[in-house]
DNA sequence: TATGAATGAGTTTTCATTCAT
DNA sequence: GATGAATGAAAACTCATTCAT
């Protein structure tokens, strides 16, 4: 087998594994026992039982433990992005296409409790090697923040001096520090709700009055 | 001995270990070793040589190691919300407040590097206990920001009908993911000039050009 | 699967632990090391070397180290008991029903050495949850006791006011108190020989000659 | 200094420590640390603070840990044998002898129930090294037993025939066993009152009939 | 493919003892 | 004599991963 075809090999070998329905079985058991044990607590033996398959059964889909814990991150985080990317995209106006972004974000962690408690808490119990990882797939997210931030710049609706990163930090700090409050309330609140308030901070900020 | 000196005996004997010089050495040694090693590679062993006293010299200080890592935190942040107090005081309107806020965060963590790694990555990987013990830490800090919206409320200085609760999750989720960027980044930039940019962010958000 | 065989299936499962070679190999293994280094000195690794396993082999067998050592002394006591209610039921009268009993728990003694260090010397260091559950394992032997008392009461062999639980106290005593020395002695004489004269003094006691 | 003067002075020395009140106070808070802790948990550090002494106050008046603990034997089983002595000195019979050895063996520990739960459950929880020096202590008790079976025997009282050293197992193991059992019960019944039965069965057994 | 029994490395904490004051 | 702060050795248990079936 030559370099090529190896790759080719492992790429396909990778893809069919991804659509096996045990693979998704796998991830759906690690999210489940995850949120209801925490993430010290998540043994492989735990989500095997959980996903109704033997202990070595998980390592013919997933490299090690730590692939199985970026793999729910991976799928859940594309999940969002995708979410995003759709509901932005129908929205004419930078201002639109956040508050869309804030209300989905909010939703989908509103929508599956369990995803909430991982993503926001348990997940970031995990070591810094792991966290690079998830970070690299969190890009993604930040560059749809970035692409409207940009779309908004040049249709001239947001100031021509907005620093991209800094206010992406904010919009993202805002929503992240939102929502794992919820979360760290025992979801005790409407986050949906909050939505259009966080928006109007985002755009408007404090609103220092002598400013206006 | 009457009865109000020998509470005031006891108070002083209570306190008295975190005012012995090995108490201090140890949790400066905790910094150290968690910022180069990680906080899962932060063994008792390592802060012990680290701090150049017995492993069970620490168990003279501390309850457990949990006691060690909680009181590194209080530690700290305690630092922190002194600081923070002192410099805000000094201030007259809540924008100056606000400012000198997110400039002395900044530069503290800015002085201290291993500090900012410590606070930013390797304390959130802590299980839930002792997270759920650094939030009610955290707590001491976030009123500090309340305080200051409160006050500027008040004197008509930002939007009577601000959200204290959000305004707060904004200002303090913008500072810390900017600098928890900036800790991943490797304090590549300068961060404590970013502070007007953020003030400026927090109080005018993305600036919505139609809005003014 | 109906009621009963969903039971039977349970029942199986909850026994074939005990079943399994290794079981048996990790009791005859902590027999030999509590003998050989002291009940203070038998660690598990030493077991596991011992048995031919790896210490984590133990914990697929035994929930904790307290478990395998009150696991030694059940088996090796259920063997007891076994054994005393199979050559007492042979005979006729509670004297030579007390003679068998005598004989064959010293030989059983005599027989494995390191057994009778351990139920002798070893297991009696064990802390007090340890020993209020070997007292339980002992209590099915005092009742073989028990019901011999009794036989020799209602068939007229035995005084009528024989004081069963004393009398119980003072054959376990005696024939514990014989069998501890023994060891003490380190078995440097026939113990199986001390059992008739055991049997005589305690059907007789000293003999206190006014009184015949 | 000569060999011999090193002798006395050391002598002397031990004499003198074994008169100081601090001596007896340590011996006391030992009992009362053990009775109430547990031999497992009764650390040299608490018994200082019952004794009211600092840590190293106590190798000043013992070797170690288990110069301590033997020397908590040592004096109470002292006092045993002093007073079995005593009133047994003033029996005429060997009968008789027994009969007030018991009674004030079990007198002595229902008169304090924290050295019964020392000699009876928490001494024997020692390691194999610390027993043997019990035993040795132990030694003095047993002799005063023999002395008495010999005095019987000699005085035609008991059987002629009688094995002293199985005799005295009995005795003692009938003793022990009903004290152990005693205590295990949470002193629930008298036990000085079952003194005349003990001694009954000691000097007939369980009178088997067909004998008489 | 799937199984699950077996492996074995790695770390916190306790406490008897010492010794400078 | 008396103190008590400091020392440091020692062991049970977990769980990710493997591999024979």
């Amino acid at each position: 087998m030559n370099e090529q075809s190896f790759i080719l090999w492992c790429g396909k070998v990778k893809h069919v594994k991804r659509n096996r329905p045990k693979y998704k079985q796998i991830i759906e058991a690690a999210v489940v026992v995850i949120a209801e044990n925490g993430y010290h607590q998540a043994q492989i033996s735990k989500i095997a039982r959980q996903a109704g398959v033997a202990d070595g059964t998980i390592y013919l889909y997933f490299k090690n433990k730590e692939d199985v814990l970026i793999s729910v991150f991976r799928e859940k985080m594309g999940m969002f992005v995708q979410k995003i990317n759709e509901v932005t995209a129908g929205k004419k106006t930078a201002a639109e296409k956040l508050l869309v972004m804030i209300q989905n974000h909010f939703r989908i962690l509103s929508e599956d409790q369990y995803l909430a408690i991982v993503t926001q808490l348990e997940l970031r119990q995990s070591n810094k090697a792991l966290r690079f990882k998830i970070n690299e797939v969190l890009k993604e997210y930040l560059e749809v923040i970035d692409h409207i931030l940009v779309f908004g710049k040049e249709n001239g609706e947001l100031a021509a001096d907005l620093d991209i990163r800094l206010a992406r930090q904010m919009i993202f700090g805002t929503m992240d520090e939102t929502a794992t409050t919820w979360v760290l309330n025992e979801h005790k609140y409407d986050l949906v709700a909050l939505a259009p308030k966080v928006h109007e901070l985002i755009l408007y900020g404090c609103k220092l009055k002598s400013s206006v």
